[in-house]
RNA sequence: GGUCCCAUCGUCUAGCGGUCUAGGACGUGGCCCUCUCAAGGCUAAAACACGGGUUCGAUUCCCGUUGGGACCGCCA
């Protein structure tokens, strides 16, 4: 029966995907792999306020982006609204739900009037036992809790948690525009589309008492519950836009690999042992709410950069050489339209990858491969373009030129030739080398550098280098 | 304020009564390697919130306290 598993993720498109829907997307996909079974995408965008198309763009472009492919959908509760009127009228017909005409500004004011006297904050269920309408209002619709016993939500993470219906209030599910409410929608869908397990946040928590109340009266049988941990800043409390970047798409812009963000958010909730870096077979393979954590989670961007750095490290430099190539854009090292030799890249790429914890810095770092230093960093200038730097460099610069053996080893045989020669160390003709070739102190090994660049732009920059005399 | 959830190093976590002088990872310090920077290796500092029980024995089970979080909307 495990084919049967059906999930979904159901996000609002009132902004873009962030990191705790990204993180809730991506456990509903890996229970839906792991057990053969479907994953919906739903766009809950009842509140047409607040919805917008481009926002459900944003969270499919991050799906994509992430990899986290589903089986069916988008489905867009706006295109269900009848579906939900029938509900609605049939609860009315049977009881389980009456019009209420109370304004949402009496509501708001006896609101605050609770809150400040301490009372508990729920509507009182005046218009309960209504049985004429109010003239010149047009009422909402409220669905009619039980007000006694107990509701049990057997949840996968947390296990049995109890509610005193007492607290649950009758809440609204049509407003007086006669479009239907969140918490409505959810469980006819849910229904409707056959979901066996809600996986969402646990800031969902408090609404499933009431959710499940409604299946019943609906007659419908409840799903199994994963309410899962929150995502908090470093502050703890809830993650937003104040800790820093929370748009899956802007981690795609700092150079951010998706694999590395995806196997971030899944160490935050879920454990293995002591592993920490996985692939997506083996996430599939091993996912279990049983060893996901009732602990809300602080985001930690050191942790997600040291991740970053392992998954480009471990990339193939071919691969890395194409994902960078955006980035040279924008770093204005590449025009836009520009043909570069792949293999070649690839090359330069591969002696930056440990180097690199983004495909930004890649990207950054790459520049000397294409241009000539702009400029000497002063303190490298005046430590290593000295007149014996440069005396070495320019015996350097004739072995260079005559060596027919332009590769990593026969270089480096010049320049052990000359270290031999003068007594010195390799760093005392490396650096100065360093810093004629890319303007600064910092490289991957000098030899590769210099193979990459090419005998004629090696020759070239070290001839600029002496031009420019010791400073 | 009410309801619910949660509680191991700064952070993410392992631990599912004895194996714990509490393990791993990020970050931080030191050392090694070394043409610079990284990467890598080794190493150090760093935690079971507190108080009661239960038990021969609690980080692990129960209760309370404290602390944190979420929800309480004609938002989702």
């Amino acid at each position: 029966m495990a084919g049967g598993i059906r999930v979904r993720f159901a996000p609002s498109p009132t902004g873009h995907l962030h990191i705790g829907g990204a993180r809730t997307a991506l456990f509903n996909w890996l229970f839906a792999l792991h057990n053969r079974g479907r994953f919906i995408l739903r766009i809950e965008d009842t509140d047409t306020t607040r919805s917008t198309d481009e926002y459900i763009e944003a969270i499919i472009q991050g799906m994509t982006w992430l990899g986290l492919d589903w089986d069916e959908g988008p489905f867009r509760q706006t295109d269900r609204f009848d579906i939900y009127r029938g509900y609605v009228d049939r609860l009315i017909t049977e009881g389980k739900a009456y019009y209420c005409y109370c304004s949402s500004e009496e509501l708001e004011a006896r609101r605050q009037e609770a809150m400040a006297l301490g009372r508990p904050v729920m509507y009182d269920g005046r218009c309960r036992g209504l049985k004429e309408p109010v003239a010149g209002v047009t009422p909402v619709v409220r669905f009619r809790m039980p007000q006694d016993g107990h509701t049990i939500v057997h949840d996968l993470i947390h296990g049995v948690v109890e509610f005193d219906n007492a607290h649950l209030d009758d809440l609204i599910i049509l407003r007086s525009d006669k479009t239907p409410t969140y918490n409505f929608t959810v469980v006819v869908d849910d229904v409707d589309m056959r979901i066996t397990h809600v996986i969402r946040g646990d800031d969902h928590l408090n609404n499933t008492p009431k959710q499940i109340q409604m299946y019943r009266a609906l007659g419908y049988e409840i799903p199994k519950f994963s309410h899962l941990p929150m995502i908090l800043g470093a502050d703890k409390t809830r993650l937003s836009k104040r800790h820093g970047a929370t748009s899956v798409m802007a981690y795609k812009e700092m150079g951010y690999l998706p694999d590395a963000l995806i196997n971030y958010l899944v160490r935050l909730g879920w454990s293995y042992g002591d592993q920490e870096i996985f692939t997506r077979d083996e996430l599939v393979r091993h996912f279990s709410f049983e060893s996901v954590g009732k602990a809300a989670a602080v985001f930690n961007p050191e942790k997600l950069l040291w991740l970053n750095s392992q998954y480009i490290m471990k990339s193939s430099p071919e691969t890395l050489a194409e994902q960078v190539v955006p980035f040279l854009v924008n770093e204005a090292i590449l025009a836009e339209g520009d043909i570069v030799d792949k293999g070649w890249l690839a090359k330069a790429v591969k002696t930056l990858q440990e180097r690199s914890k983004t495909l930004v810095e890649l990207a950054s770092s790459l520049r000397y491969y294409f241009a000539d230093p702009a400029a000497y960093d002063e303190k490298a200038r005046t430590k290593f373009l000295n007149d014996k730097g440069l005396q070495l460099l320019a015996e350097l610069r004739s072995s260079l030129n005559e060596l027919h053996d332009y590769t990593h080893d026969g270089i480096e045989k010049i320049f052990s030739a000359i270290v031999e020669r003068h007594g010195i160390k390799l760093g005392a003709i490396a650096q100065p080398v360093r810093v004629a070739l890319t303007g600064g102190t910092v490289s991957p090994g000098i030899f590769e550098v210099i193979e990459i660049i090419g005998k004629e732009t090696t020759i070239r920059r070290i001839d600029k280098a002496i031009a420019a005399g010791p400073e």
